[in-house]
RNA sequence: GGGCAUGUAGCUCAGUUGGAUAGAGCAUCAGAUUCCGGUUCUGAGGGUCGGGGGUUCGAGUCCCUCCAUGCUCGCCA
């Protein structure tokens, strides 16, 4: 149990004990604290209590800790300010905190009580098309969500909703029937990037041609309804992109379970059915919709959500209708997570509020859009190449791979310095794709966020290099004083003590982790365990430089030895959970 | 016009249910090295938290209003 959830159970007592049964489960307003020299929590419940209590907060807080037990694991607490109540965690406390630590495979960290099962949605590019700097954002937030949930211990279904069905489709065959019928039915007929371009000009007959919109259209009730040829067509189609994604899956090391929008084809007409059942249907210029509450249009009317089309077609909100009652009903699901991009905030409060009037969506389960920014270029604007063309995944990735060995090479030569390609590449790779993903990971999700190359780079900040550092410094300790850290605890018995300043610090910042986690689960900001290792990083390297390790006498050295290891050791869960590989040398 | 989001140091951003003197990193300047990878560490300068009002013991955080930017507003996904 982490410090915190120790001291709220503490302070639950204490209430009772001063005030009575009736202030049981009163939230004790625990916080870590600004400055060190307030201790390490704060307990900012006292003010808040004054005016039920009647009493001045100072006065509430005194009651509070004379009835406080936390003397096993906490100095004595102090009264400060208006009322806040400061506690330090003792010294021994922490050093047998991280003795236990040392000795669990989990860092001390228990699998969650109550496991639930959660559905994470996320990445979902389109068939047809290659995955591009659009998909970027949602695969790795969506892959760094699913991995700190799978850590807790939820059982956690990762799928990819990706987009194989619908208008799109119907523009494309519609537009191959025309210049290119051999990739309608021979595989691989196409490269993947002429399939692009070919749905580039289909998107611009789409817009301009009435008739070939019209036959887009038909060509897609067609597939709708199981007609041969297109559905050939669409399947060579799909096995074509399926297997660039999986390229890219493959690299970011992501895993994912492809349940795209057909998987729903045969459940759109009963979802349409269901709701007209249920009395929500109205028909509206030849469209079936369920008109919102709460919302309305530029003229102020009612705004509909459309299920199925003047055509008879159905669209994407009855996909994902369909979608979110299989994920309830079959799959059980107690929270569902869609990892998309802000701009579909108003789409999902919508598909939400339809599938709860329809009973589908309960309050027992939790749907959360969890939205996340734009990519924007340097100059602040979406990001494109120079050409002006999106920027294919593939592409983004190579270029950071490249600058991350160009750099490697650089520092190499100047340290005079050789290594094997092989060793070159690897860290190239894993230096690379690490520092996208970290950038990305780094930034609160909800904000655009600006893509550099340069700056997720750097050596320097808060970026994955900086991180990775960190972590080949321990191991660089380990080679050098010939320990092998796996198994040299199990060997030498020493009692964790600590004295110096920046070993405090960095103790009571590993015995964090599991607070962070906690955190990063509710809320789905893994820009928090970013913080968390970056600062675990910091304190690292002023540990480093203010203590020696291989030098300083038993029984220090054996003890700090164990604080480099369950540096490296927390480093390389939590980078873990963001989908991040180290390295023992760079 | 409606809805949603964003606005914090020169730049990129944190800021947890309202809490103590608003924090990092980069950049700039000044320091540190008999030592385990200096790809490090220490320090300094730099802020009307978009403007204004309100709520209260206390507001970057909550409410109102205005401004700026972005996204979005019925048969694309």
């Amino acid at each position: 149990m982490s410090a915190i959830a120790l001291l709220a159970e503490k302070f639950d007592r204490a209430l009772i004990a001063a005030f009575g049964a009736d202030f049981a489960g009163t939230d004790p307003l625990l916080a870590a604290t600004n400055n060190p020299k307030f201790g390490d929590y704060q307990a900012n419940l006292a003010m808040s209590l004054a005016k039920p209590l009647k009493q001045k907060p100072r006065d509430i807080a005194t009651q509070i800790i004379a009835a406080l037990d936390v003397s096993d694991f906490c100095e004595p607490p102090e009264i400060a300010g208006p009322g806040f109540i400061n506690l330090r965690l003792k010294t021994s406390y922490l050093e047998a905190q991280l003795q236990h630590m040392l000795t669990d495979d989990r860092l001390g960290i228990p699998p969650i009580r109550d496991p639930q099962t959660i559905i994470v949605d996320f990445s979902s590019p389109n068939i047809a098309k290659e995955m591009h700097v659009g998909h970027l954002r949602s695969t790795i937030i969506g892959d760094a969500i699913a991995r700190v949930l799978e850590f807790q211990g939820h059982n956690v279904l990762r799928l990819n909703h990706v987009g194989d069905w619908g208008t799109q489709f119907g523009m494309l065959i519609t537009y191959l029937r025309e210049v290119y019928p051999d990739a309608l039915t021979k595989a691989d007929a196409l490269d993947i990037g002429d399939l692009v371009t070919f749905y580039k000009e289909a998107k611009v007959r789409f817009d301009d041609d009435e008739a070939f919109k019209e036959a887009s259209r038909q060509a897609v009730v067609g597939l709708q309804s199981g007609e041969a040829e297109a559905r050939q067509a669409w399947q060579l189609l799909c096995d074509q992109s399926r297997r660039e994604f999986q390229k890219i899956y493959d690299r970011l090391d992501i895993q994912l379970e492809e349940r795209g929008e057909s998987f729903y084809n045969d459940a759109l007409a009963s979802v349409v059915h269901d709701l007209d059942a249920l009395g929500l249907l109205q028909e509206d210029d030849g469209a079936q919709c369920v008109f919102l509450d709460g919302y309305t249009n530029k003229d102020g009317d009612p705004l509909p959500l459309i299920v199925q089309k003047t055509n008879g077609g159905y669209n994407y909100a009855t996909t994902d209708l369909a979608a979110l009652r299989h994920r309830v009903t079959r799959d059980r699901a107690n929270r569902i997570i869609y990892v998309v991009d802000v701009g579909q905030s108003s789409h999902f409060e919508h598909v939400f509020q339809v599938a709860r009037r329809a009973g589908w969506l309960t309050d027992a389960i939790e749907a959360q859009h969890v939205p996340f920014g734009l990519v924007q270029g340097e100059d602040g604007k979406k990001l494109k190449t120079r050409a002006g063309d999106t920027v294919r995944l593939r592409d983004l990735l190579d270029e950071a791979i490249d600058r991350a060995k160009a750099d490697i090479e650089q520092r190499l030569a100047s340290e005079d310095r050789s290594e094997p390609a092989d060793f070159i590449n690897h860290v190239a790779t894993v230096v690379g794709l690490s520092s996208v993903k970290y950038a990305d990971l780094s930034q609160n999700r909800t904000s655009n966020y600006i893509f550099s190359y340069d700056k997720m780079l750097a050596m320097q900040g808060n970026t994955a290099p900086y991180l990775l550092y960190a972590y080949v410094r321990i191991a660089g300790i380990g080679r050098k004083g010939g320990i092998d850290f796996n198994d040299f605890f199990s060997t030498v018995n020493t009692v964790i003590t600590l004295t110096e300043q920046t070993e405090l610090s960095l103790a009571k910042h590993l015995l964090g982790l599991e607070d962070v986690i906690e955190t990063v689960a509710i809320e789905l900001l893994p820009n928090r365990l970013c913080q968390y290792l970056f600062e675990l990083s910091q304190k690292f390297n002023q540990f480093y430089d203010q203590c020696s390790i291989l030098k300083a006498e038993e029984t220090q050295r054996t003890a700090r030895l164990q604080l480099c290891y369950l540096t490296a050791q927390t480093l390389r869960q939590g980078l873990s959970l963001l989908g991040i590989n180290v390295l023992q040398r760079m």
